[in-house]
Formats: structure tokens, C-alpha cells, sequence
DNA sequence: CCGCGGGCCTGAGAGC
DNA sequence: TGCTCTCAGGCCCGCG
């Protein structure tokens, strides 16, 4: 499902149910999803207190009073959904994809609040794993991403250097979570048109011959942070799986430029042009051939 | 090192 | 209705 929108969404509603509550007991229901859970994964859990809920990129991290830390990463399919102790004798109330359909229900975190936060995982792309929280930058999983879309980082100088000796297009450099981390193929497609870019420009028509960035650079980066905050603000996108943890969609998809829209008008002021979509490095690409030079 | 394609899974939707 | 086929928001791995 979800790229950076939709992970911090996902944060924002987690965040209340776990910050400062125990994690009483951590339920595990089966012995995999995307990795086989570390054997000793819900005794590191069971007792303890979340000091806070942050993310990197796609991934949420919580910090735990141990001093361990427990990564979560939704993979395609995952979603949370927090079920207040006065609802679980009432399940019918909350809305759920698939809501009848507890199949995908992998992870129970109890807490001492008397909530319960489920991971539902139909496809287990997702994982997670807890770390020392020592270990944190020596952690594979988040070694080699690259900085914060939306960190002080990230701007038009540093995004033309990580592009300038790329040999790829634009569009998979931007979906390379070692350039920038958190894009996926909906708002890479929605920042490309923002920025009027084509994604099969070179990536490293970014940077001027001494690595400086062009005007390009700035638009885009520019769009990066506008479609992004936008969709934040919006809930995320819901297409098939991503809700709220309340159970509410998000409806940044309501918003798309191009995205899922092969065949329909360009809605770019004043262009009569249609959107098409072809494939990009085993991905759909959704763009408009007339505006996104 | 880099870039690409395959594979991991299940479910939804299209077409027959 | 039901079968088969294609496709899906991500990312690791092995290959050239």
C-alpha cells in the first residue's frame, strides 16, 4: 500500500494508542510474514512501555523503555487499524477492508490502555523486527536510504548530486529509496507532473556539467514537498487496502493528476493533452506526453 | 559499484 | 457463476 503519505498517517493514528502505554502482550499468528519473526521477537515486547512512535521513510519505528526499538515496515498490504477497549465487544462498529475477513490479522499488540492495535497483512510483503536501539545505524533495512523528502536535507542541490552520475531515468532514480526515501510509484508519477517533467528524462539532467542544480532540480523538488504535504494532509490515498487506523480512507486519491488515469484528459491548465501510461523498470508509469517534457 | 528483472504473496477485476 | 489471466502502493537478491 503505502508510501510515505500513507505511513505517516498511519503514525499520526498510532501514535496516541501507543506513546506512553505498555505493550502488555504482543500476539504473534503465524511465524512469518515477509521474514520468519526472530525467536525471541514478543519477549522483547511483552512489558514494555512505547516512549515514542517516529518513521524513517516507509518504515515506523518505535522506541521502547528497553532501549530496543521495533521496526515495522506495511510492505504493499499492511494496515493497523486501533481498537479501543470499549469496542472489542462490538466489532461490527469499526470499519476494516475486508472487515468480516480476520485471516490477515498477524500481529496483536495488547495494550495497557485495554486497546488492541492489529496489523493486518494480507499479502506479507510487510515485516518487522526489533533492533537495539545502539544498532540503529548499522540496521540493513535502513542503512543505504537516502534523506528525508521532507527533511531540511533534502533541496534541489543534494537531489542533482545523488542524480548527476545516474545512468537511469528520472523516474526510477526518484523511486531509488538511496536518492531520496519515501517516494513510490504514485507520487513519484504525481511529482513528475507537478514539475512538468517527463519520467523518462535522465536523472542526471538534473545536475549541470559541475554537479549544480537546474531549474528542473528546483521544480521538482518544489512538487516533491507540495504533493507529499498535500497528501499527508488528505489521510493518504485509498486505493485498495490503506485506511486509517481509525478505519477511515484517505482521500488523496481524489487528487491524483495522472496516476490511474490512462485515457482521461490532462488536467493541467490550458493542455488538451491525454494521459498515457507505459511501463517503466516493471512499474506503470502515468504521465502527460504533451506537458511533462 | 550500478541497473535491471524476477520473485515474494494474496486479492480484485476484466474477459471469456 | 466460475475459471484464467493480469495487475497492484515495496523491496531484496542475483545476474550481467
Amino acid at each position: 500500500m503505502p508510501e510515505l503519505p500513507e505511513v505517516e498517517t498511519v503514525r499520526r493514528g498510532l501514535q496516541p494508542a501507543m506513546e506512553g502505554a505498555k505493550i502488555v502482550k504482543a500476539e504473534v499468528r503465524r511465524k512469518d510474514l515477509r521474514f520468519p519473526f526472530q525467536k525471541d521477537f514478543t519477549a522483547r515486547l511483552d512489558g514494555q512501555t512505547v516512549i515514542g512512535l517516529g518513521r524513517r521513510a516507509k518504515y515506523l519505528l518505535a522506541d521502547l523503555a528497553s532501549g530496543d526499538v521495533l521496526l515495522m515496515h506495511l510492505g504493499m498490504s499492511g494496515s493497523f487499524r486501533v481498537i479501543e477497549q470499549d469496542d472489542r465487544q462490538a466489532p461490527g462498529r469499526f470499519h476494516h477492508p475486508r472487515s468480516e475477513d480476520r485471516t490477515h490479522d498477524h500481529v496483536v499488540f495488547h495494550m495497557s490502555s485495554g486497546a488492541a492495535i492489529v496489523f493486518n497483512d494480507p499479502r506479507r510483503f510487510g515485516y518487522m523486527k526489533v533492533i537495539a536501539r545502539t544498532a540503529l545505524g548499522d540496521e540493513p533495512l535502513l542503512k543505504g536510504l537516502g534523506p528525508e523528502p521532507l527533511g531540511n536535507e533534502f533541496d534541489a542541490a543534494m537531489l542533482a548530486r545523488a542524480c548527476a552520475n545516474k545512468k537511469t531515468s528520472l523516474k526510477a532514480a526518484l523511486l531509488d529509496q538511496r536518492v531520496v526515501a519515501g517516494l513510490g510509484n504514485i507520487y513519484v508519477c504525481e511529482a513528475l507532473f507537478r514539475a512538468h517533467l517527463s519520467p523518462r528524462r535522465l536523472a542526471a539532467t538534473l545536475a549541470t556539467k559541475k554537479d549544480e542544480p537546474t531549474d528542473h532540480a528546483r521544480w521538482l523538488v518544489a512538487a516533491i514537498h507540495a504533493v507529499l504535504n498535500e497528501a499527508i494532509k488528505a489521510g493518504g490515498s485509498s486505493l485498495r487496502d490503506h485506511r486509517q487506523t481509525s478505519g477511515e480512507l484517505g482521500y488523496f486519491q481524489h487528487s491524483f493528476q495522472v496516476y490511474d488515469r490512462e485515457g482521461e484528459k490532462c488536467r493541467s491548465p490550458g493542455c488538451d493533452g491525454i494521459v498515457r501510461r507505459f511501463t517503466q523498470n516493471g512499474r506503470s508509469t502515468f504521465w502527460c506526453p504533451k506537458c511533462q517534457k
